[in-house]
RNA sequence: UGGCCUAUGGUGUAAUUGGCAACACGUCUGGUUUUGGUCCAGAAGAGUCUAGGUUCGACCCCUAGUAGGCCAACCA
């Protein structure tokens, strides 16, 4: 199965036939370390690192860790352990802070030839000659200072001698220029902070852009990705490149794409952050974040992820991707491989009216869709659970589950029928009394085994049963496009009841699972068991439901 | 009032680079099924933002509109 190329191929490809080496492919994935990995990054990620396995070419992990204002080592650390789970691993990993020597003396370069200058101006002032988009803006005072002076001063910048904002270093571009990128961009400031790398080796620190091509450069970086935001940034990328490039060598190519939205949700690290801080959410590895760690908590496999990225695709339009795509993927990943189980969430007691035996076990099968799953023994009895929903006194037309005088299978074991309700004193069942048909056991070789029923439900034993927290997640936002909303307008669409916890009464197995361990509960949908889980407290996050087309159905 | 980018079913992405618009998700039928899951078969849904132009032929090239996005941090 060919699949089509996106359009970062064709450019590949494209260079490939004019006569570039393949060998000279090279690419990035290049995170500030500000904070959390989430979904967007995903994108990202994929796209460089399969890139690179496509095209057998080698790929740098750079952190772009040129602002020790925010920046900080447990982000590092956070964003390696998540490129690792995805199950990538770069060539290289590799700091933007690496190159502050070469990038400092190439700066002096830029002084040196006239191209660069210390404004001594605040950022207002600044600021105010900048002009805007549509008018041009006016030269510094400070344009035409001399090499010497230029040279002593920055000099003294870096040694310390001034505060932030007393100087910054600047290229000399053009100052009408309509993009407003070009208009004698900052390129050094002074920032008074340790940084988690350099420590207090430095009081200068690069710029963004001065940086982000230049690195790319040192590490022949053959095509730079980013988003499409930075597409204004392409030109000053390339001035830069100018001023030190050397033709023998590979010069990179900064290409955009579009970043991935995805519907009801948000990436935007504000308004993440908002709803850690404010407790909408249990810290940033919640299994309802767009964080990896969230998404990884909520029990989405890397291929799940990865699947989801691909379909998405790449190209060079605003998009917003359907959730639906997303849990497309993740039970399309999870339906493989999940063993099968039964929990019952919302209990209504049975009783077997004619079952004698105490206890008998049942061998049920883990896995219809992968044989070599094999099977478990469950426990069947005289009392049992099963879903509240699963029985009607009064059903519809279309009610395949249990109500007086029908017949349903109980699944992996008996046919049974129900016979009689019994109530409480608010008129709701409690109980529904029913008998079985012993010919019927499952697997038991019998033309009753084979009978066939409408339908089949799960169902526990009462007493060999395990206690279970289920966390049932909704999305957390009351909007398809939460992304739309300023910070202001975007706390009135938090959903504040996106998670409910629900007891459940399951197989006696699950004391085994392992914290991160996937199932299928049967006709529910996918869980995961919590980071959190203990064999005393199994906590199950649900990663998403199975399809069902019952409730779609009329009544 | 400037510059740059984008425009294809509900959503996302394709279209051998100019040859009668395809794939996936979603939706809807039907079949199979001891999960109303899976699987299988099928259907509906766009004529490619608009108007011109070039061409035997345009989603693709050109012009002009329209709509959306990005750009005025000493953030990345």
């Amino acid at each position: 199965m060919k699949k089509s190329k996106n359009f970062i191929e064709h450019i590949i490809d494209q260079d490939l036939r004019n006569g570039f080496d393949k060998k000279k492919l090279r690419f990035r994935f290049p995170p500030e370390p500000n904070g959390y990995l989430h979904i967007g990054h995903v994108k990202a990620i994929v796209l460089n690192f399969e890139l690179a396995k496509e095209y057998s070419a080698k790929i740098n992990l750079r952190f772009d860790d040129t602002n020790p204002e925010k920046e900080e080592q447990k982000y590092i650390d956070a964003i390696k352990k998540d490129i690792k789970w995805l199950n990538y691993k770069w060539d290289e990993e590799l700091y933007a802070s690496d190159y502050f020597d070469i990038l400092h003396s190439w700066a002096k370069d830029l002084i040196t030839s006239q191209k660069a200058y210390v404004d001594s101006q605040n950022s207002d002032e600044i600021a105010s000659q900048k002009g805007t988009p549509t008018e041009p803006g006016s030269n510094s005072p400070y344009r035409e200072r001399s090499v010497d002076e230029n040279l002593l001063i920055f000099d003294k910048m870096t040694s310390g001698e001034y505060d932030s904002g007393q100087h910054v270093l600047r290229a000399k571009i053009d100052m009408s220029s309509p993009n407003m990128l070009m208009r004698d961009p900052v390129i050094y400031r002074v920032i008074k902070k340790s940084h988690p790398r350099t420590k207090d080796k430095w009081v200068v620190y690069p710029m963004y852009d001065w940086t982000h091509g230049e690195s790319d450069y040192i590490e022949q970086i053959s095509h730079s990705l980013c988003t499409l935001e930075f597409k204004p940034h392409r030109e000053l990328y390339d001035w830069f490149l100018d001023q030190v490039v050397d033709q023998n060598k590979i010069r990179p190519k900064q290409r955009e794409f579009a970043r991935l939205n995805l519907s009801h949700t948000i990436t935007s690290k504000r308004k993440l952050l908002y709803l850690v801080e404010n407790n909408f959410v249990d810290g940033w590895d919640d299994p309802r974040m767009p964080t990896i760690s969230g998404l990884r908590r909520r029990g989405y496999s890397p291929d799940a992820l990865k699947k989801f990225v691909q379909k998405a695709g790449v190209a060079k339009r605003e998009n917003i991707i359907e959730m639906s795509l997303l849990e497309f993927c993740a039970r399309e990943d999870l339906n493989k491989k999940c063993n099968r189980l039964m929990v019952v969430q919302n209990p209504i007691k049975i009783t077997l009216t004619n079952y004698s035996l105490e206890e008998e076990k049942l061998d049920l099968i883990n896995n219809p869709e992968n044989v070599n799953a094999g099977s478990r023994k469950v426990s069947f009895s005289k009392h049992l659970y099963i879903e509240k929903d699963d029985f009607m006194e009064n059903p519809p037309k279309k009610f395949f589950r249990l109500s007086l005088g029908n017949e349903v299978r109980l699944k992996g074991a008996y046919i049974i029928k129900a016979n009689n309700v019994i109530k409480n004193d608010k008129d709701e069942v409690v109980e529904v009394e029913c008998t079985y048909d012993p010919k019927s056991k499952s697997g038991s070789g019998s033309p009753e085994s084979q009978r066939k029923v409408k339908g089949t439900l799960h169902w526990i034993s009462q007493n060999h049963s395990v206690n279970v927290e289920i966390r049932e997640y909704e999305r957390l936002f009351n909007d398809a496009s939460p992304g739309d909303y300023d910070m202001s307008e975007f706390k009135n669409i938090i959903n504040t009841e996106s998670v409910k916890y629900l007891n459940g009464y399951g197989e006696k197995i699950l004391q085994k699972s392992l914290p991160g361990e996937p199932f299928q509960f049967q006709r529910k949908g996918y869980y995961v068991s919590d980071l959190s889980s203990t064999k005393d407290k199994l906590i199950f996050n649900k990663t998403v439901g199975l399809r069902d087309n019952y409730k779609k159905k009329p009544v």
